[in-house]
Order: C-alpha cells, then sequence, then structure tokens
DNA sequence: CAATTCGGGGGG
DNA sequence: CCCACCCCCCGAATTG
C-alpha cells in the first residue's frame, strides 16, 4: 500500500511535510526537516507526493539525483478544473486557489518568464513560482480540490486526468534533466556545407549571399528575398502577379528567380532558427535542454519555452546522435488521431478498422472507399478538421454514411462551439468557454461574430464556423493528449528500473536514449505502453495504439 | 525607444 | 485550387 504525503519547501532549503489518509487529510503532524531532498529520500515508501508545483520542486530533486515515484500537482490540478468549471483564465498558483476558498483577494499569477537558453533550471528554481502561502492552506487547496474532482461530470476521468498531468510534469522535469544528445561538431559540419562559411562582421552566410545575388540578376535589378514587400514588387516589374511571397504561391510560377527564392527561403530559416546563435545558445556539453511545458495549449498538448524544440526541422535531426555504445530509439504513435475518434465515439465499424496495428488509412479504403488510401485518409482528416471545400468532401460523405457515429461525434462537438458551448476531452480537459471578445482574440480563440450583420451573434458567422471548427477537432487532439499522457506515464514506469532515458516527445513521438543492449527492451516497453495507455485512457474496446519504432543512432535515420 | 503586428517558415 | 486544427520563432515593419 503506497503512501501519499504532501510536501512543501521552506526557506532555506528546508521542507514542510505530512502523511495523508484515504480521504487527503492529513493522517499526523506536520513535521519540518532541513533538508528537503533528504527529506524525500529518507521515505522511499511514498507512492505519491502532493505538492504545489512540480516545475518549482523537482528540479532540485533532479539535481540531487532523486526521482520521485508519482505526484499530484496542486497548481496543473487547479488548471484543470479551473478549465471543467467554465473559469479558464483564472490565476492557477495554490495561492490563488485559497483565496477564492476564502473570499479574499484573488492574487495574480507571477508572468511566465522567458527561459534562459541553456540553463539547467535546478539552482534557480529552488522553490515554487506562485505567491506563498501556509502549509495548512495548501492542504485546505488539496482536500477541496479532492472535492471538486467528485463534482466533475466524469469524477473517476478527471481524476485519472491529474495524475496524468502530474505524470506528464515528472516526465518533462525528467527530460529537461537528460537532454536530448546533440552533436555541436555535427551541427557546425551540416551548417557549413548548407549555408557556406560566415562572413565576418555577422551578415548572411556565403550560400544566402550567393542566392540572394542569383535573385536580384534574376529580376535585373537588386532585390532582397527577405523582403516580401520587395519580391512581390519585383514579381509585378516582371509581370507576374503574386499574392504573397509563399512556397506554394511562388511554386506556380515560371521565372528564373523562383528557384533561387525557394532555396533562399529554406536556408534562411534555418539560418536564423536553428543556425550557429541557436546553437551557442541551448547546446551544452553536448545536450539540448528544452524547457517542456506540459499543457501549454488549450488542448493539453506541449509547448516549450524557448529553443523551439517542438520544430526542429527535418534536415537538422542529423545532429541528433546517441553516446557511444548508446542508441535512440524513435517512436511515433501511427495514426493516433483517428484511432482516437474511434475510440471516443465508440464507432462499430471505425473501431474495428482501428482494432489493428496495421496501416489504418489501407484498411479504411478496402472497406469504406473504391478511393485510394491517401483518399481516404484526406476524407477523414477532414472530418477531424472540419474541412469546408475540396475534393476530400465527396469522401467525407462516404466516410458518413459508413461510420455515421464517428462523424455525429465530431460534428456534435462543432455544433457546441457554433453554439457557444464548450466540449470536453475524453478525460475532461476543457475548452475555453466564449469571452469577451478582445480577451479571446488575444488567447487566439475564435468568436462569435457579433454586429456586423446585425443579427443574434450565435451559430452564423463565420467566426462561429471557425469556433465550430475548433471545438471539433478539440475533442480529438485533446482526447489525444491525454492518451499521450497515460502513454508517457506508462513508458516511464517501465523503463524505470533501466538505464534507458526519456530523451524527447514531439505530440506523438518519443524518443528513448539507452544503451543498445536495452533497445529491443525498450521498444517493447513502447509498444506496450501504447496499447496500456489507450484501455487506461478510454477503457475496454478493440482499438489498437501501435507504434512505429526505429532504433537507430541518429535521429535523422528514424524514419 | 520599446512593444506589437505581419509575413513566412518550421513542427505535429 | 489546397484547405481545415494546434502551435513556435524569426526579422522587418508598424505603432504607441
Amino acid at each position: 500500500m503506497s503512501e501519499r504525503w504532501a510536501l512543501d519547501a521552506v526557506e532555506g532549503g528546508g521542507a514542510r511535510l505530512v502523511p495523508l489518509d484515504r480521504d487527503g487529510l492529513p493522517a499526523g503532524p506536520v513535521t519540518t526537516e532541513p533538508d528537503l531532498v533528504a527529506a524525500v529520500r529518507s521515505r522511499p515508501e511514498v507512492g505519491r507526493w502532493v505538492w504545489r508545483s512540480t516545475a518549482g520542486l523537482y528540479p532540485r530533486l533532479l539535481a540531487a539525483g532523486v526521482r520521485v515515484e508519482r505526484c499530484y500537482d496542486v497548481e496543473a490540478a487547479e488548471q484543470l478544473l479551473l478549465g471543467h468549471e467554465g473559469r479558464l483564465g483564472e490565476p492557477r498558483s495554490a495561492a490563488a486557489a485559497w483565496a477564492r476558498l476564502h473570499d479574499r483577494p484573488v492574487p495574480p499569477d507571477p508572468p511566465a518568464r522567458a527561459a534562459e537558453p541553456g540553463a539547467q533550471s535546478s539552482l534557480f528554481d529552488a522553490g515554487p513560482t506562485g505567491p506563498e502561502l501556509p502549509f495548512t492552506a495548501l492542504l485546505e487547496v488539496y482536500a477541496d480540490q479532492e472535492r471538486r474532482h467528485g463534482a466533475a461530470e466524469h469524477p473517476d476521468r478527471m481524476r485519472l486526468l491529474t495524475a496524468a498531468e502530474s505524470a506528464g510534469a515528472l516526465v518533462a522535469a525528467e527530460m529537461h534533466r537528460a537532454g536530448l544528445p546533440w552533436r555541436a561538431d555535427v551541427h557546425r559540419a551540416l551548417l557549413r556545407e548548407l549555408l557556406g562559411e560566415r562572413y565576418a562582421g555577422g551578415g548572411e552566410p556565403r550560400r544566402l549571399a550567393e542566392l540572394a545575388d542569383e535573385v536580384s540578376e534574376a529580376f535585373g535589378r537588386r532585390v532582397r528575398p527577405d523582403l516580401p514587400a520587395d519580391v512581390v514588387r519585383a514579381f509585378a516589374e516582371a509581370g507576374i502577379r503574386v499574392r504573397s511571397t509563399r512556397r506554394w504561391e511562388l511554386a506556380k510560377h515560371d521565372h528564373p528567380a523562383v528557384a533561387p527564392l525557394l532555396e533562399y527561403k529554406k536556408l534562411y530559416r534555418i539560418w536564423t532558427a536553428h543556425g550557429w546563435s541557436w546553437l551557442q545558445d541551448w547546446v551544452r556539453e553536448g545536450r539540448f535542454r528544452p524547457e517542456y511545458v506540459p499543457g501549454g495549449t488549450v488542448s493539453g498538448r506541449w509547448t516549450t519555452n524557448g529553443g523551439g524544440a517542438l520544430q526542429i526541422p527535418k534536415v537538422i535531426r542529423q545532429a541528433v546522435v546517441a553516446d557511444e555504445g548508446w542508441r535512440l530509439v524513435v517512436a511515433d504513435a501511427a495514426q493516433l488521431e483517428p484511432r482516437v475518434l474511434a475510440a471516443i465515439s465508440r464507432d462499430p465499424g471505425l473501431m474495428e478498422v482501428a482494432g489493428h496495428a496495421d496501416d489504418l488509412y489501407t484498411r479504411l479504403s478496402d472497406r469504406a472507399f473504391p478511393a485510394s488510401r491517401d483518399q481516404a485518409k484526406l476524407a477523414l482528416l477532414g472530418a477531424i478538421y472540419g474541412q469546408t471545400s475540396g475534393d476530400g468532401l465527396k469522401n467525407l460523405a462516404a466516410l458518413r454514411r459508413r461510420y455515421p457515429r464517428a462523424v455525429a461525434y465530431v460534428d456534435d462537438a462543432a455544433r457546441a462551439g457554433e453554439e457557444g458551448r464548450v466540449v470536453r476531452t475524453w478525460l475532461g480537459r476543457t475548452s475555453p468557454r466564449s469571452v469577451a471578445a478582445g480577451e479571446a482574440e488575444e488567447a487566439g480563440i475564435p468568436q462569435e461574430e457579433e454586429s456586423a450583420t446585425g443579427g443574434t451573434g450565435t451559430g452564423t458567422g463565420a467566426d462561429a464556423r471557425a469556433r465550430g471548427r475548433f471545438t471539433r477537432n478539440f475533442v480529438v487532439q485533446g482526447s489525444a493528449a491525454d492518451w499521450a499522457l497515460l502513454m508517457l506515464a506508462a513508458l516511464r514506469r517501465a523503463t524505470a528500473g533501466m538505464r534507458a532515458e526519456l530523451v524527447f516527445f514531439q505530440h506523438d513521438e518519443v524518443i528513448v536514449h539507452c544503451p543498445a543492449e536495452e533497445a529491443d527492451a525498450v521498444a517493447e516497453a513502447i509498444h506496450s505502453a501504447g496499447d496500456l495507455a489507450g484501455r487506461i485512457a478510454f477503457g475496454e474496446t478493440p482499438v489498437r495504439f501501435p507504434f512505429t519504432t526505429a532504433t537507430v543512432e541518429r535521429y535523422s535515420d528514424a524514419k
């Protein structure tokens, strides 16, 4: 029987802690100890630590070589509960939660700080980030959160969501600590090969300068390829009307400037976003350590704070190389979102299609369409994204006939959005409510149209339809994020006794860095984690959640 | 001068 | 035709 303890940091490196009973109430006296790390290390029997913030406390423990089995992150829970209660955007700190509980003035959350590139957030983040609060107040907030979980639409799922989000926070801190193996020398050689040498003075590298010259030559005058307005003007002078300088728009035209322009854009992006200065800023001692932000997006997907870790260009992945004698097990969840739709909608036909580990889209086209695999794929993704035009619509109609329950599930979510209602993921993460226009646009949430046509506003305007596409996609993307958290938790547990380390996670993809001899066991653990997460998240369904895995020395060699 | 927006690219 | 969903990051242009 694993124990549950509450813990908080106190000034000077110490800790306050207390054991909790089955109901989450203190089961003994509160004690204060001088060393937080020692307090945790000396209690291996504790199965779950209840604390304010994983990001605030766990790096210190990891820096001392202490891992915990599980935790309950009060501030993450607060965020999820507020969302469920339709109060997203209110301050999420434990101090704010306590203030709400007692009708006191609610302190705002501290502003998000920028990440320090290359830093190992362990010494700096010695304590929680929010306003201070007494330990007894933290215990009160926790007890009240237990009650609020019970009041949720599906209490058990909501508790699972909080547990999963907390596990994700542990993984995020551990991945930051471990870092993604990164060979700066390989990266530099690659930059040199792609961009040429750098000139003194910090201007464009040679290859970009050459391409800019080629563009100018093609137009017959000096044109700056990095200034869209200049490029549009130059094309107009050449008798070609382009509305933008986007890749797909330029690619349509036959002009000698097009090829060097497209090449310039590709390389310019690498130079500015993943070039020498990025390397300088973000890679230390052979590791890239982004700061992951679990739940950074409304749908529950993660973001990172600086470093662009979730947008590493494919060509740059050559620099991600396993240590000597080690391997990277790169794993990608196959057709995740359609499988999730099958599981949450319980559509019998789609569950059958998703009940095998082989390619879902091929099976789909065999069953539902005379159409090709790619057409079947487009139709299904169109249903999930809310496609409004294009060839896919014809196949979408066939999809609706064949899998009515699946399509109805996302259609219902879309209608909810159009009518201004919230939707929830399978575990209960909740979409933002329609709020005052200014606030919402700030948060990037499509709003209903108000006065333009003088109508009633609900369910009619282009903005309402945009909101419908948002909620339609939210239930699938967000439930996939639910699954991903449980998958990470399962994988973390399965590899706990190995030397293997989780070093990267990107929505539906994980990388584990491990000694070569552990690679097979790691791949097996990943496959098991996928199906286990499917069962825990969505219950018993025939749906499979397979991974494609590759054991490689370089990330770029996978897939 | 600093902060915000725009345009374009990268990822899933 | 390539669009639809969620994001990050950069430099230049614009705005306060």
